[in-house]
DNA sequence: ATCCAGGATATCT
DNA sequence: AGATATCATGGA
């Protein structure tokens, strides 16, 4: 199947939106993108405004609108944003990255999995789980894995899932297993937490006590819940934070995340909520434009 | 060899 | 509450 989108100018960087490190399983092979959507293998590339999409399967356009989040204006949010000059000059240096509606289920595991990994490891785990545990699609020379559903998590034992090569092995293994469990179960619905407020869904999240966290709850909350006042902070976003907007945040507060190697929860609040608190209502669009800028300053953005 | 990466959690004080 | 130890991969 082929499918051409019309993409305003400038309102798409397919590159940068691929590789910035919120999604995993996009690879590029020469001029195209592959990657899955469902159980639809899918490729596309970009020339200029229009998108060039071919697909292993009948996939609807609004589908991909809603992946790419073309529902979203992108300029009138950039423009928002850019009020603030401190980030009105990040902005001008990262155009066309878009965040993804990711699939909930693939959005969780992925960030869990993510703990204290660079991204081209995370890309390997769950591209290894997708392998072993997905349903393989063919479709002319390319071959691809669905990601796992999580019946297929709740069987496995903990050692195959370990094998993918996970981080912390079994430990981390069995935090998978129990939150398919919690999905198989119908105890975590995706489809209501998307509805819930961003506070309420986040006490939800953080109450499932198997691998997730601040910092995975807010990814989830952002990547896939529909939650764009997300404030996600990580080693990068807690850097650009305190280079860009340090003297927002006192200068014991500088000193104390200077010394320290992980952050810890309180100061993942102060930094989290200072993002909200500034960005407001589109502060996760902000976050990521800051993760960006800060990989792009320092050449990490190939790793 | 040492350091680091989209951290979470149990166990101290 | 807040600091600390543990979990234990793979590339630079």
């Amino acid at each position: 199947m082929n499918i051409v989108l019309d993409i305003s100018p400038g309102h798409l960087d397919l590159d940068t939106t691929l590789r910035c490190g919120q999604v995993f399983r996009w690879t590029r092979l020469g001029d195209w993108w592959f990657g899955m959507l469902g159980d639809v293998m899918v490729k596309m590339r970009q020339e200029k405004q229009f998108l060039n999409v071919k697909t292993s399967a009948a996939i609807s356009e609004s589908k991909l609108e809603d992946y790419l989040r073309l529902d979203d204006d992108l300029g009138a949010i950039i423009g928002g944003l850019s009020k603030d000059r401190i980030f009105r000059s990040v902005a001008n240096q990262v155009s066309g990255l878009r965040l993804l509606r990711q699939d909930p289920w693939e959005c969780l595991v992925s960030y869990i999995c993510s703990r204290n990994c660079k991204i081209a490891m995370i890309s390997r785990i769950l591209n290894n789980l997708s392998q072993k545990f997905g349903k393989k699609v063919v479709w002319k020379r390319s071959v691809n894995y669905c990601f796992p559903e999580p019946n297929a998590l709740c069987q496995a034992e903990l050692s195959e899932i370990a094998s993918c090569g996970l981080r912390y092995g079994k430990r981390q293994a069995y935090e998978l297993k129990q939150i398919a469990k919690l999905v198989c179960e119908g105890a975590i619905d995706f489809e209501i937490l998307r509805r819930m407020t961003y506070s309420e869904t986040k006490k939800i999240l953080l109450s499932f006590d198997h691998g997730v966290g601040n910092k995975v709850a807010d990814c989830v909350l952002l990547f896939s819940l529909e939650k764009l006042e997300a404030f996600p902070v990580d080693v990068w976003v807690g850097r650009a934070v305190v280079q860009l907007y340090g003297k927002f945040l006192g200068s014991e507060f500088i000193q104390r995340i200077d010394r320290t190697r992980h952050l810890s929860a309180r100061d993942y609040g102060i930094l989290s909520e200072f993002g909200q608190m500034h960005f407001g209502r589109y502060a996760g669009y902000a976050q990521e434009y800051l993760y960006h800028w800060t990989r792009l300053q320092h050449n990490a953005c190939d790793q």
